[in-house]
DNA sequence: GCCAACGTTGGC
DNA sequence: GCCAACGTTGGC
Protein backbone atom coordinates (compact mmCIF):
# COMPACT_ATOMS: atom_id res chain seq x y z
CA UNK A 1 0.00 0.00 0.00
CA UNK A 2 1.67 3.14 -0.74
CA UNK A 3 2.10 5.97 1.30
CA UNK A 4 1.43 9.87 1.15
CA UNK A 5 3.74 12.39 2.28
CA UNK A 6 4.41 16.14 2.03
CA UNK A 7 7.58 16.98 2.35
CA UNK A 8 8.57 21.06 2.33
CA UNK A 9 11.76 22.74 1.04
CA UNK A 10 12.80 26.32 0.53
CA UNK A 11 13.25 27.01 -3.33
CA UNK A 12 16.22 29.39 -2.43
CA UNK A 13 17.78 26.16 -0.94
CA UNK A 14 17.03 23.23 -2.93
CA UNK A 15 13.64 23.38 -5.04
CA UNK A 16 12.24 21.52 -7.53
CA UNK A 17 14.45 22.42 -10.55
CA UNK A 18 17.28 21.38 -8.70
CA UNK A 19 15.82 17.85 -8.55
CA UNK A 20 14.63 17.92 -12.06
CA UNK A 21 18.66 18.69 -12.87
CA UNK A 22 20.51 15.45 -10.47
CA UNK A 23 21.74 12.88 -11.44
CA UNK A 24 18.42 10.92 -12.41
CA UNK A 25 16.31 13.29 -10.90
CA UNK A 26 17.28 11.84 -7.22
CA UNK A 27 18.35 13.24 -4.49
CA UNK A 28 19.26 12.55 -0.87
CA UNK A 29 16.90 14.39 1.29
CA UNK A 30 19.49 15.78 4.08
CA UNK A 31 19.18 18.63 6.95
CA UNK A 32 15.65 17.32 8.65
CA UNK A 33 16.63 18.10 12.19
CA UNK A 34 13.65 17.10 14.10
CA UNK A 35 12.63 14.12 16.02
CA UNK A 36 9.09 14.07 14.98
CA UNK A 37 10.21 14.67 10.99
CA UNK A 38 12.94 12.48 11.61
CA UNK A 39 10.91 9.67 12.97
CA UNK A 40 8.28 9.90 9.96
CA UNK A 41 11.06 9.44 7.54
CA UNK A 42 12.79 6.97 9.49
CA UNK A 43 9.63 4.76 10.85
CA UNK A 44 7.18 5.62 8.26
CA UNK A 45 8.68 6.09 4.49
CA UNK A 46 8.66 3.66 2.54
CA UNK A 47 9.67 3.14 -1.25
CA UNK A 48 7.56 3.90 -3.62
CA UNK A 49 5.84 6.18 -0.79
CA UNK A 50 4.58 9.22 -3.19
CA UNK A 51 5.82 12.43 -2.36
CA UNK A 52 4.45 16.19 -2.64
CA UNK A 53 7.46 18.60 -2.97
CA UNK A 54 6.52 21.82 -1.57
CA UNK A 55 7.98 25.04 -1.40
CA UNK A 56 8.16 27.12 1.50
CA UNK A 57 9.69 30.17 3.11
CA UNK A 58 9.42 32.15 -0.67
CA UNK A 59 6.92 34.63 -2.59
CA UNK A 60 4.17 31.72 -3.28
CA UNK A 61 4.73 28.99 -0.83
CA UNK A 62 2.92 26.14 -2.09
CA UNK A 63 2.78 22.31 -3.72
CA UNK A 64 5.00 21.95 -6.85
CA UNK A 65 5.96 18.71 -7.68
CA UNK A 66 5.54 15.25 -6.99
CA UNK A 67 8.20 12.81 -6.30
CA UNK A 68 8.82 9.04 -5.13
CA UNK A 69 10.58 7.86 -2.25
CA UNK A 70 13.61 5.66 -4.10
CA UNK A 71 15.61 4.59 -0.61
CA UNK A 72 14.39 4.43 2.82
CA UNK A 73 15.98 6.12 5.73
CA UNK A 74 19.71 5.65 6.11
CA UNK A 75 21.99 8.07 8.16
CA UNK A 76 22.40 11.24 7.45
CA UNK A 77 25.95 11.75 6.37
CA UNK A 78 26.01 15.77 6.46
CA UNK A 79 25.62 15.42 10.18
CA UNK A 80 28.83 13.55 10.73
CA UNK A 81 30.53 16.97 9.09
CA UNK A 82 32.31 19.64 10.99
CA UNK A 83 32.36 21.80 8.14
CA UNK A 84 29.02 21.31 6.96
CA UNK A 85 26.21 23.52 7.87
CA UNK A 86 23.87 20.65 9.24
CA UNK A 87 26.71 19.19 11.24
CA UNK A 88 25.82 17.96 14.88
CA UNK A 89 28.16 16.37 16.91
CA UNK A 90 25.19 14.26 18.83
CA UNK A 91 25.10 11.90 15.56
CA UNK A 92 28.05 9.68 15.31
CA UNK A 93 28.63 7.02 12.15
CA UNK A 94 27.90 4.30 14.77
CA UNK A 95 25.14 5.83 16.53
CA UNK A 96 23.89 8.48 13.89
CA UNK A 97 20.58 10.55 15.03
CA UNK A 98 19.70 11.61 11.97
CA UNK A 99 18.47 9.79 9.35
CA UNK A 100 17.27 10.93 5.18
CA UNK A 101 15.55 9.03 2.38
CA UNK A 102 16.14 9.61 -0.92
CA UNK A 103 13.38 10.87 -3.78
CA UNK A 104 13.29 11.12 -7.75
CA UNK A 105 11.05 13.14 -9.32
CA UNK A 106 8.31 11.93 -10.78
CA UNK A 107 6.95 15.34 -12.20
CA UNK A 108 6.54 19.31 -11.73
CA UNK A 109 2.71 20.24 -11.42
CA UNK A 110 1.16 21.73 -14.26
CA UNK A 111 0.71 24.93 -11.50
CA UNK A 112 1.52 25.31 -8.35
CA UNK A 113 -0.91 24.65 -5.65
CA UNK A 114 -0.50 27.54 -3.14
CA UNK A 115 -0.81 27.15 0.77
CA UNK A 116 -3.68 29.98 0.38
CA UNK A 117 -5.78 28.04 -1.70
CA UNK A 118 -4.93 24.39 0.64
CA UNK A 119 -6.50 26.53 3.21
CA UNK A 120 -9.58 27.43 1.65
CA UNK A 121 -10.58 23.87 1.19
CA UNK A 122 -12.64 22.03 3.52
CA UNK A 123 -11.58 18.76 3.45
CA UNK A 124 -8.10 19.60 3.92
CA UNK A 125 -8.87 20.99 7.41
CA UNK A 126 -6.84 17.87 8.85
CA UNK A 127 -4.09 18.55 6.91
CA UNK A 128 -0.94 19.43 8.93
CA UNK A 129 0.30 21.81 6.39
CA UNK A 130 -2.25 23.85 7.21
CA UNK A 131 -2.93 23.57 11.38
CA UNK A 132 -2.28 26.98 13.15
CA UNK A 133 1.92 26.67 13.70
CA UNK A 134 2.69 23.42 12.16
CA UNK A 135 6.28 23.78 11.16
CA UNK A 136 6.92 19.84 10.24
CA UNK A 137 9.22 19.91 6.97
CA UNK A 138 8.05 15.88 6.49
CA UNK A 139 4.40 15.29 7.04
CA UNK A 140 2.09 12.57 6.66
CA UNK A 141 -0.93 13.06 3.94
CA UNK A 142 -3.91 10.82 3.78
CA UNK A 143 -5.26 8.80 0.72
CA UNK A 144 -8.28 11.31 0.29
CA UNK A 145 -6.08 14.11 1.13
CA UNK A 146 -3.73 13.54 -1.76
CA UNK A 147 -6.79 12.69 -4.28
CA UNK A 148 -8.41 15.85 -3.04
CA UNK A 149 -5.05 17.90 -3.19
CA UNK A 150 -3.96 16.83 -6.89
CA UNK A 151 -7.92 17.47 -8.17
CA UNK A 152 -7.17 20.99 -7.45
CA UNK A 153 -4.28 20.96 -10.04
C1' DG B 1 11.04 18.08 36.23
C1' DC B 2 9.98 22.98 35.64
C1' DC B 3 10.33 26.84 32.93
C1' DA B 4 12.65 31.06 31.10
C1' DA B 5 15.64 32.20 27.49
C1' DC B 6 16.91 31.52 23.14
C1' DG B 7 16.99 29.94 18.25
C1' DT B 8 14.44 28.53 14.17
C1' DT B 9 10.63 28.17 10.98
C1' DG B 10 7.97 30.15 7.77
C1' DG B 11 3.83 32.99 6.54
C1' DC B 12 2.87 37.50 5.61
C1' DG C 1 11.71 42.68 8.06
C1' DC C 2 8.31 41.35 11.50
C1' DC C 3 6.66 38.23 14.57
C1' DA C 4 3.84 34.12 16.22
C1' DA C 5 4.51 29.47 17.12
C1' DC C 6 7.16 26.04 18.44
C1' DG C 7 11.41 23.12 19.77
C1' DT C 8 15.59 22.96 22.42
C1' DT C 9 18.71 24.15 26.02
C1' DG C 10 20.26 24.68 30.50
C1' DG C 11 19.94 26.57 35.30
C1' DC C 12 17.88 25.41 39.36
Amino acid sequence: MTGYWLMKSEPGEFGIDDLALRPNQTEHWDGVRNYQARNLMRDGMKLGDLVFFYHSNCAQPGIVGIARVAREAYPDHTAFDPLDQHFDPKSRPDQPTWYMVDVVLVRKLNRTITLSELKTRPELEGLALVRRGNRLSVMPVSEPQWHSILGLE
